[in-house]
DNA sequence: GCGCGACTTTGATCAGGATCAAACCGGGAC
DNA sequence: GTCCCGGTTTGATCCTGATCAAAGTCGCGC
């Protein structure tokens, strides 16, 4: 049995061509892309800035160059729940549809690269592997979303924590173009709060939890936010996931 | 705010054109579907029967002609996480991709229509409307995956059963091609495990809440299955969800 | 009818995480 | 430097839903 992990803070490929950690990678600009010269603009955005408020009319379809950007939906009293981190190259936005469906918030200060709607999608009628490749896009992001509802509604407080850093982790080494390996060190992108908000906790529970794992030796702490990881395979051990030796999903 | 539902239990449309409530319709047989007569075969199931497990290598992608299927992911010490759940005209498979990433299992007797892979993934390049279409579809399913984070993450035990019956008996009244309305009356087509593991419950919590609503009177139960919705308002008011007065998305 | 098995309900107790509360830390403005 | 403030940690207690256990219901084959 394979071990199978979330890719929803994963880079991914730039949505026009097969190149990793771009949005709208150098390759393309020179062909479809080039006639989206007229229709492309860039926002900028300062962390914890919203982006787009659920049900918003859209009028643009855009991808991310820089920073993260938080999905989430809130509740009447407060409650909410974050549904998926965008990190550079992922798609905000919907072909055929004019409202937004959930609220995105900058995370970090963010660029974003926004296409106006309408003639994009005459683009994506004209040149099919646009289409195509939003569909595969989709198709990951729709697995991670589900492999994420195994994380909210079945494991533990401590197996949530390891989950959410196995995946940082993995994704931190993907930026920086090596995989992940015993050792390894970096930053948490998110806030005690953000974390309990796309694991389904409370901020204390984070924070305890986090405390856990730093006492049970799976973790190191320099400062608040710097974590390292002295043995990968520790850490897997306590995300519940069905571990078989590597990395390889 | 206009109310948010999850779509997930929704009759979808044909996936070749825009007939709702059939996997394959009439309308599409006289055209591009003819080609496929040759890749394309039927498959019958028992309910409880495994259909597919993850990983497996699929050689085929399909569509729910009648029945329920569920989607689901196991950890190895047997929790077990619903991730959605299968109706006829929904899609499955995963063109570009050969192995499944979930397992499926028939809830009820089930018979899927499929189509052999290769020829499959030609047709959608020589026929772009299908590709479109099959984007449409995952965009929705990524939607209510989405949405059923926010249930899994930060719902109550009672909110979660009241938001499952909500979307059952919203399911159901487009399958009778009317609105939902108050007194209305159906089946329950999952067994209360399955129901915990769609909710991320025990069935023993299941049980207990289900009986409690009865005991509010927001529902009444005729045997174990068939349910009676007296008042939808009072029904909604228990989801935790966002209501403005209607059953519209 | 009877008995069996799958499914469901209900009860008693337990425990994991939420909640409420207070203190701590670190960085920036002044 | 000092103050302030957002973010974080830690503690005490509560409560929801899990767990363990037993009994009830229904349908079906014999």
């Amino acid at each position: 049995m394979k071990m199978k992990m979330d890719v929803a803070l994963d880079t991914k490929e730039c949505w026009n061509c097969p190149i990793k950690h771009q949005a709208v990678c150098a390759r393309c600009e020179p062909d479809e892309l080039t006639r989206l010269e007229e229709i492309k603009y860039y926002r900028n955005y300062d962390a914890g800035q919203p982006v787009i408020w659920a049900g918003d009319h859209m009028e643009f379809v855009a991808s991310v160059v820089t920073g993260i950007a938080s999905l989430s939906q809130t509740m009447e009293d407060g409650r909410t729940q974050m549904v998926g981190l965008l990190l550079p190259s992922d798609f905000i936005g919907r072909p055929g549809r004019d409202s937004a469906p959930f609220d995105v918030v900058a995370v970090s200060d963010l660029t974003i690269c926004c296409f106006r709607k309408k003639p994009f999608e005459e683009l994506m009628t004209t040149t099919p592997h646009i289409g195509q490749r939003l569909l595969e896009m989709t198709l990951d992001e729709l697995d991670s979303a589900r492999e994420w509802m195994l994380v909210l509604g079945r494991k533990t407080a401590r197996e949530k924590i390891a989950s959410l850093l196995a995946i940082i982790a993995r994704r931190d080494a993907t930026l920086k173009k090596h995989s992940p390996k015993d050792g390894m060190t970096f930053d948490l992108p998110l806030t005690r709060e953000a974390m309990a908000d796309y694991l389904g906790l409370t901020l204390e529970t984070v924070s305890r939890q986090i405390s856990a794992l730093r006492k049970s030796g799976i973790i190191e702490l320099d400062g608040k936010r710097r974590v390292v990881i002295p043995s990968l395979e520790k850490l897997m051990n306590e995300t519940g996931d069905d571990v078989d030796g590597g990395l390889i999903a």
